[in-house]
DNA sequence: CTGTATCCATCAAGATACTG
DNA sequence: CAGTATCTTGATGGATACAG
């Protein structure tokens, strides 16, 4: 009944792009909210989108990584590169010279994926303040019923 | 160079709408990323976008919730639901009834929020399968090059 | 330079029981 | 019905040392 572009969430709608059969009375969650809770948790964590983001420019060594990156550490960097080479958002090649030159690259994958990703990032951009103002309300609130 | 849409993930353009003055250098991490991995931490968390969404059809109490969406435990939706209401992306409407009634309902800011992650679901239901077939071709190759 | 392994702190999340 | 508290587990991530 609403104006709703959001009830996708909760429906096979998305989940189910191409010819899918209306089989399993489709409730509301086991369809698309897996699909949807694998990729938020790939795209969520800690570094994954940083480095593919970075990535974009054109292809970096290990050590060039880091650098731009900033905070990441030496062992989360290996974990997170290997993870984006095995669901092929970027692409490793090795170098056999010595010192060993490693490069990574983004795949045309990985650069589809920033595109939503991007639009993420403007939400933050554009609301993180009324996220930041909400709670400074809602914890002044509950201080002060906590007062009394 | 490149037609980038991406670029924007590593600059500050999209941490600074407004009128924002470019005296930090700007370098690659600090003043965007912090926003995007914030923002992806907390939508990237287990159940926050789904309860999002399904509250998007319209208010629903505790235990509605709890039913639609399915494998969330009583801890987690209390957790959950509280954070987002801490962040304004929901309002909690307490009736002093008995037995009491609790209403939950997706604020506009929520609901604008589901507005890129929708984005990001179907680039999930669309790309998934190649993640998938990625992710498998990795493991067997690594599989193969551990028997030789 | 690149990558792996180990140890350790922290946190997310589930199960469960209990209170208003 | 709604919410809180406790306990426990596993995953995440950092520091560091070591190996190719």
């Amino acid at each position: 009944m609403t104006n709703d572009p959001i009830r996708v969430l909760s429906t096979p709608a998305i989940a189910a792009p191409e010819g899918h059969e209306g089989s399993e009375a489709c409730s509301v969650d086991n369809p698309a909210s897996r699909v949807i809770r694998e990729t938020l948790a790939r795209v969520g964590d800690k570094w994954s989108m940083l480095v593919i983001g970075v990535l974009h420019d054109g292809p970096l060594r290990f050590t060039e990584l880091q650098r731009k990156v900033d905070g990441i550490s030496h062992r989360m960097l290996t974990q997170t590169v290997r993870s984006l080479e095995r669901d092929g958002l970027v692409t490793r090649t090795s170098y056999p010279e010595i010192p060993p030159r490693v490069e990574y690259a983004a795949t045309a994958l990985g650069r589809s994926l920033s595109v939503p990703v991007i639009e993420l990032a403007r939400w933050a951009a554009a609301h993180h303040d009324d996220i930041l103002d909400a709670r400074e309300a809602f914890d002044d609130q509950r201080e002060a019923s906590a007062v009394r």
